[in-house]
Formats: C-alpha cells, sequence, structure tokens
DNA sequence: ACCTGTTCTTAACCATTTCGTAACATACCG
DNA sequence: CGGTATGTTACGAAATGGTTAAGAACAGGT
C-alpha cells in the first residue's frame, strides 16, 4: 500500500482529500501546517508527498526544496498544489524538483490520476512473457525454465516468443514460417517441425509427451498449458 | 536543443502548437496521421512525444504501446493530448507508460509547463552511471574501473555509456549504430564488434571471457551483471 | 600548412554455432 | 492396410562473432 504525506492548511480540503484518497487505497498521513512538514516525510518516509505551495507558516517551495537536499526524501516525488495557474512557472521554472503539480480548484480524480500516473512511470514495463514454469525476457532475450536459464538460439526464441506471447492459440506451420522467419523466405515447412523439436527438448519435461507445445494434427502448434489431453491416461 | 514529436490530426491545433513550440526554442517535427508515427520517432529520436489519443486512421494509445516495446525510443516520455477528461482513466489506469496527459482545450503555457516538467524529472538521476565496478562519469566523461581511472577514446565511452544506461538490455548492432554513430551513417555494423573487443580489453577481466559485456548470437550485445550463463540442457 | 600520434573503420581469417533439409522412423486415421 | 502427418536424426552449408592488422581520417601542437 502506498504511502502519501499530505501538507495542505485549509481544512476542508485536507478532510475532502484524506477521505477519497484513503477511499482510493492510499495510507495518508498529513500536516495542516508546513513546520514540521519535513520532519514528518522523514519519519513517514511516503511514497509521494502532496504539498500546498501557499501556507501560513511557511512556503511550499521551501518545504520542496528540504526534500530534494534529504538523501533519503530525494527520491520521493511531490505533487505541488497551487492556487494560481500563475504559480505554474515558478513551479517548473525553478530548480525544485517538483514532479507534477496541480491548479485548484480540481476534480478529485484528476489528483488520483496524477498520483497514479507518478507510480507509473517509476514501474519499469516488464517486457517479460511467463507461462508453466517458462520466463521469457524480451529485453535481454534470456529465456528460463523454472528460473534456470536455458540456452535458445535465436530463431528458438523467437519462435517460443510467437508462441507464447498468444498461449492457446493454434498456427499453422505456414503461419509461423511468416511471423518467424518473415514473409519473403524460401524455406520448407517441415523446417517449424525440427524447432518444435528443439524447443521441445529443450523446456519439456518429457519431449516424447509434450504438455506445453502441442502438436494439432491437420493444423499446427500452439502453446497451450490449460489444454487437456484427450486419450484417457494410464496409471 | 530538445526535439519534439507532435501527433496531431487537427491542422489548426498542429500548427498553433508547432508554432509556439518552436518559439519557446524546441525543435519540433510532427505528422498529422498516426500511420508512420512510430517509423518517424524512430527516425527523429525525440527527448519528447506529444501524442493525440484519437486519430483518424489509428489508436493513440497504439502507438504509445508501440513506443514502450521499441527499445530505442522506450525511455522517451509521452505527453498525451486527450479531448475528454474521462479519457484520463484509460490513459493512467492502462500499462502504456504514459508520463502525463493533457485535457483538450488547454492553455499553451500549461502544455508547456508540463513538457518542462518531463525535461526537469528526467535530467535530475544518473549523472554517473555506475556498475560492475565501472564508473562513467557523463559530465567529466570520465571512466574509472575499480576505482582507477582507464582511458577511453569518445566511441567507446559513448557505446559504453548507452549499453550502461541501459543494463541487461539486449541491442542489435543496428540499434547501436544508430544510438551511438548516429541515424545516417555508412559504416558496417562490424563495426560495432571491434569496439565491443576494445571495451572488454579495457574493462573485463578476462576479455576472453567476459561477465559484464555479453554477447547474444543472433541478437546483439548488452551490459549486463546479473546475467547467469545458460548451460546446455543435459539429461 | 605540416607533422605526428590517435582514433576510426574496414577487410580478412578462423573457430564455432546455427540453420535448413533430406531421410528415416513412428504415429494417426479411415 | 495404405496414406498422410508428425517425430527424430544427422549432416553439409551458411551465418555469426572474435580477433588481427592495416590504411584512412582525424586532432592537436608547432
Amino acid at each position: 500500500m502506498k504511502k502519501i504525506v499530505l501538507i495542505e492548511d485549509d481544512a476542508d480540503l485536507f478532510a475532502l482529500l484524506k477521505y477519497n484518497l484513503e477511499k482510493e487505497g492510499f495510507q495518508l498521513t498529513g500536516s495542516q501546517t508546513g513546520k514540521g512538514a519535513l520532519e514528518l516525510c522523514r519519519r513517514v518516509r511516503p511514497d509521494l508527498i502532496l504539498l500546498d505551495i501557499m501556507l501560513p507558516d511557511s512556503d511550499g517551495l521551501e518545504i520542496c526544496k528540504g526534500i530534494r537536499k534529504d538523501a533519503e526524501l530525494m527520491q520521493v516525488p511531490v505533487i505541488f498544489l497551487t492556487a494560481r495557474a500563475s504559480e505554474t512557472d515558478r513551479i517548473v521554472g525553478l530548480e525544485l524538483g517538483a514532479n507534477d503539480y496541480i491548479v485548484k480548484p480540481f476534480f478529485i480524480r484528476e489528483l488520483i490520476a496524477r498520483i497514479k500516473l507518478q507510480f507509473r512511470s517509476q514501474a519499469v514495463p516488464a517486457r517479460v512473457l511467463k507461462a508453466a514454469g517458462v520466463e521469457l525476457d524480451r529485453s535481454s532475450c534470456q529465456t528460463r525454465l523454472n528460473g534456470q536459464p536455458i540456452a535458445l538460439t535465436a530463431t528458438e526464441f523467437r519462435l517460443l516468443e510467437f508462441l507464447m506471447s498468444r498461449t492457446g492459440v493454434v498456427f499453422s506451420r505456414e503461419q509461423l514460417l511468416n511471423a518467424v522467419w518473415g514473409q519473403d523466405r524460401a524455406i520448407t515447412d517441415r523446417t517449424v517441425d525440427v524447432y518444435i523439436l528443439r524447443l521441445r527438448q529443450k523446456i519439456e519435461k518429457d519431449p516424447a509427451n509434450p504438455i506445453i507445445i502441442h502438436s494439432v494434427r491437420g493444423f499446427g502448434y500452439s502453446f497451450d498449458t490449460q489444454m487437456q489431453e484427450a486419450t484417457a491416461a494410464t496409471a
């Protein structure tokens, strides 16, 4: 659960924001004065700070400067709440390290959207396909089976990637050739069989009885973890 | 000078934005269709992308997905231009990697503020890249290995810098040439190999068995300290 | 402008790995 | 049983990447 610190002197707005943000699932701590705001932040270690720029006893901009100087808080995103659009220039122009701002009056949903934006852009988009114990990382071109790295050649990797990107879908050899080998190739469709074999040997527990990469007679192949065997199993 | 790509189908708005953003000192390229937007971005290498969400021929959200999948554009901030506030939920909620959005109609100054915000928050981190005992200082262009300064040529430095700025990501020779040598070069991709070799000789303990700069056969190279060698499957 | 040492880029060679195919073996189906 | 689809094996061809060497381009000093 994400922790947010709110520094806002207007009691009504403070209560309104607290109510709505908690409803949204955030853990809210706050202060209605600027004094001690920094100490509060250091204590709480929030994931985000909402900072009113106009405070009766101190300046929001000063507090932000303090945050950026503090080694522990340096990285925490700060969203300013400002009363006048004309202030945005100061917020953005100065080297304050503000991450965003919002002009009062604003819609709560707008604020929530901007809060989520901060959390989102921090998260590195995972480019990993995962299914049936097989992990395929598109950025590092690595493949793991139950955590253990396995060596795939480039073509094997691309084929597996394509199959895993649409699990459960059966592709004909023709389609696989187009997708993995390219449109203007000149190779036999039986080549696909060989690569399916190689993949099975590398990722199936029992390559002779594949349970991940299935053959669909007359149609093609599919990566499918759900598929049930039609024939009765013997024990 | 910061380069911005603008994808906006409304000709009037396009012209208005182009005028104002260029006046502000940005270098603007753009397209009024969604088609080819990705190619445009790849060619221009913008520092920021402004993307209308509603395009006549394609979906801005799809373009954004494409941007996030492209290794070279992955990190470029995207600001959405949206016609309705209700769309913001989609922008933020989905895993699109939008960095900000602005609801039409908007004040130009507001947009400019948000653009600067992106550049600001970007500029803060990573003056020094550090990994696997390699320290690379972007401002002084100095490199150290385990504290000891090592001499890199300009190209070696840029290549290492690019690889280190995205550790774990595999780049093709083509991508590295684009990123390090520039898009309108005319050199063989094997040149990359030679530079990789030189970097290895300078930073790897055993250049013949590199553990920092990895070759990923069929794909390219990556700077990766985590990578574990995949052993051939044995029974 | 000239010299000089550095850096850049290419070409070539070589060891390996990977690719694609044919051939053979086995399974499935009516 | 015959015919077709798929599994498996083995092998030559092709591609890939590491490495070396050498000329071209460049930069800095004089």
